[in-house]
DNA sequence: AAGTACCA
DNA sequence: TGGG
């Protein structure tokens, strides 16, 4: 095991962030535009919006998902539910996002939880594990569409010693294998660095098996 | 418990 | 700007 998603192998131009494989580029600027208007129709039927942390604080992202599963917080806590706060179940996970997975997931199930995250002028995602699935075997594929973000990855024990990479619209990332753990952020964003969203900002697409 | 401030 |  050489710390790296086996799927890393298939995309000559594949980067290693701590264990994280990234495909630069994977999205042509069609596909990209594709997917986006794909995911303003999933915010239209569950619209974004701001959750607060068990802490009581509240995150600067907005978010909403597709699929069988959404992750909400509130003070009680993080959890996946499946119906958002109004009660209505999530919309189904657009094609073009389910493509995307099949293409760098390396399984052949497909996930059934699909989060949207928006990333306005100053958002930002602290270090945290994605740790509420059911099954930790299971790889999270993230997308990036709009803005530039600054990821950072630390390790899978602790958040420290970390790296970072500046991620561009159209990049895929997998979060998978010995690096599924890893601790992972968004330190910020360069807002309207992309013209991808007219209104400037990051939408931010993650897969995963939730259930 | 997915937050910030703040330091070099 | 990177990082603890």
């Amino acid at each position: 095991m050489d710390g790296r998603n086996g799927v890393a192998d298939l995309f000559s131009d594949a980067v290693d962030l701590n264990g994280v494989t990234i495909m630069p580029g994977h999205l042509d600027r069609r596909a990209q535009e594709a997917m986006l208007d794909d995911l303003r129709a999933v915010a239209k039927a569950a619209p974004f919006r701001q959750y607060e942390t068990p802490g009581g604080r509240q995150m600067s992202v907005r978010m909403t998902a597709a699929g069988a599963r959404g992750w909400v917080t509130d003070r009680k806590g993080y959890r996946y539910a499946e119906t958002s706060f109004d009660g209505s179940p999530w919309p189904d996970i657009p094609a073009s996002v389910l493509t995307v997975w099949r293409q760098v997931s390396g399984v052949d199930r497909d996930p059934d939880s699909c989060l949207v995250n928006f990333y306005g002028e100053g958002a930002r995602m602290g270090l945290h594990q994605d740790k509420d699935e059911a099954d930790l075997h299971w790889p999270v594929v993230s997308i990036s569409l709009g803005d530039d973000a600054l990821f950072r990855v630390g390790g899978v024990e602790t958040p420290t010693p970390s790296k970072s990479r500046w991620l561009k619209s159209g990049d895929v990332a997998v979060i998978g294998g010995a690096a599924r753990l890893a601790w992972h952020g968004i330190d910020r964003i360069k807002f309207r660095s992309s013209d991808l969203l007219p209104e400037g900002g990051r939408v931010n697409v993650t897969l995963r098996m939730a259930g």
